[in-house]
DNA sequence: ACGATGATGAAC
DNA sequence: TTCATCATCGTA
């Protein structure tokens, strides 16, 4: 079952983990690339120094400041697509990082393989984008969730030390 | 350990 | 208009 956007709307520290064990899901011509989400990473308004948001509304930024439910895509390293989800309510900027797949591990690599670009940026998450996450696995029992600090945000001084990085450990059990 | 590679935002 | 800085990855 597709995630609607009001599944965005709400605290980003609590959606994060919540999107642990659901399913990515690509169109891909005929056919939809599935991958199961093992990995992810929250980034929570202008007062987090690691969110891009830290430094206010500018043209990148602008989208997370819109409504939960939308795509926000940007290039890393002049080579790497990210992929992020917008969450919370209008006018305060989170987005959760999806850095991983029990298919594909890593977030540049995870948008190449499913072949995501800046076109997705901004986009709902739906059907007619054709880029969407589904209901996928129920995680509150036997699964553990770790929290570690995030990758690659060591200029954010105290914020960078957060365990705002969500991981799935061990199996899945449906 | 390091280079590839280009958009971004801040400073000048 | 220039410049440092990247929410990374493959090769060494």
């Amino acid at each position: 079952m597709l995630l609607k956007s009001e599944f965005f709307v709400g605290d980003v520290l609590k959606i994060a983990p919540e999107l642990l064990g659901k399913v990515l899901v690509k169109r891909d011509g005929a056919t939809d690339i599935r991958m199961v989400i093992n990995e992810v990473e929250a980034y929570d308004g202008e007062s987090d120094k690691a969110c891009h948001a830290s430094r206010g509304r500018t043209p990148r930024t602008e989208v997370m400041y819109g409504p939960a439910g939308h795509w926000y895509v940007y290039l890393v390293y002049g080579m790497h697509y990210m992929l992020n989800i917008v969450t919370g309510e209008i006018g305060y900027p989170s987005a959760v990082l999806i850095r991983g797949t029990f298919e594909v591990s890593g977030p540049g690599r995870l948008s190449k393989a499913l072949g995501v670009d800046m076109s997705f940026n901004s986009k709902e998450s739906s059907g007619t984008t054709g880029l969407w996450i589904e209901d996928g696995y129920n995680i509150s029992s036997s699964c553990k969730v770790e929290a570690t600090e995030r990758v690659g945000v060591d200029y954010a001084d105290e914020w960078a030390k957060k365990p705002y990085r969500f991981l799935l450990k061990d199996h899945l059990v449906s």
